[in-house]
DNA sequence: CGGGGTTCCTGGCCGC
DNA sequence: TGCGGCCAGGAACCCC
């Protein structure tokens, strides 16, 4: 399940492989989630930029700027080959020059393509709407906790929205929850809880980027390989083990349809 | 416009 | 061994 981390692994790997790269042909899937696809025929890979999980192909093309928008959802992953694409998952594929490929594939179908005039991001809503990059000086103490405290949402419904902050998904948010010592289902946070709770989440995606993402089951980079994130994890996924601070057993239940595991001592609410 | 519910998807795993 | 049922969950979408 591909959040920041992930998503900006894979960043780092394509941008200079695509790179003043022209796209001369695709393919898409029949689906309206990829049949954006073939629009980015013709254009020219100016950038691969990252804007919370989304990848941003920035595009020269003559009808002007264009971009290539791609969400993994899931279980995407993307590659450049120089086989030609093909397997069972396969969702999207675009020829390069140089008798090269970038394949999208995507077993549960949840990622996405679009291809959209640069910045226009209204078929996008989440993108539209997305909140600051976590390492972008926007994302203070004071923006977190006055967009927490704005709604009566559970602290962490609110962080998997994007719209507070960009790029944390289930992993992520538990990990930086239970780092902050702050109860996911808190629906207010105090000034030091909200100091503490950015530099978790800042700290949490920053570990994570440099162990090139976390890799529970389908999760591979750009060049196929695992992350080793998922040996560092202290909450996700580990209910019912002893809390790695506390010792307490670590519980779970479903908060906004996610499970959520937290320490019930260390994250008081 | 915020918020709540629904839908999209399939492989892996569990219990019988 | 075979199989039905359940689970994982980000974001679009619909409706109030």
């Amino acid at each position: 399940m591909p959040e920041l981390p992930e998503v900006e692994t894979i960043r780092t790997q394509l941008d200079p492989l695509l790179r003043d790269v022209s796209i001369t042909d695709a393919w898409s899937f029949p689906s309206a989630k990829f049949s954006d696809a073939p629009l980015a025929v013709g254009g020219r890979v100016r950038e691969v930029r990252r804007r919370g999980k989304y990848l941003l192909f920035g595009l020269d093309h003559v009808s002007g700027p264009l971009e290539l928008v791609v969400h993994l959802g899931m279980t995407g992953r993307l590659a450049v080959t120089e086989q030609a694409p093909s397997g069972p998952h396969l969702r999207a594929h675009w020829s390069l020059e140089g008798a090269r490929h970038l394949r999208f594939d995507d077993v549960r179908r949840f990622g996405r393509v679009a291809v959209v005039a640069q910045g226009e991001h209204a078929a996008l809503p989440t993108l539209a709407a997305l909140g600051p990059e976590p390492f972008d000086a926007a994302f203070t103490p004071e923006h977190l906790r006055a967009a927490v405290n704005r709604s009566t949402r559970a602290v962490k419904t609110q962080l998997l929205s994007q719209r507070v902050v960009a790029g944390v998904g289930n992993i992520y948010a538990d990990e930086a929850l239970w780092r902050a010592g702050v109860h996911p289902a808190a629906r207010r946070l105090t000034r030091r809880q909200a100091l503490q709770l950015r530099d978790a989440i800042v700290d949490v995606l920053g570990e994570a980027i440099a162990h090139k993402g976390t890799t529970l089951r389908d999760y591979r980079d750009a060049a196929g390989e695992r992350g080793t994130n998922q040996f560092r994890l202290d909450c996700y996924g580990r209910h019912g083990e002893p809390c790695v601070r506390c010792g307490d057993p670590l519980r779970r239940r479903v908060i906004d349809a996610r499970t959520t595991t937290w320490c019930a001592r260390c994250q008081r609410r």
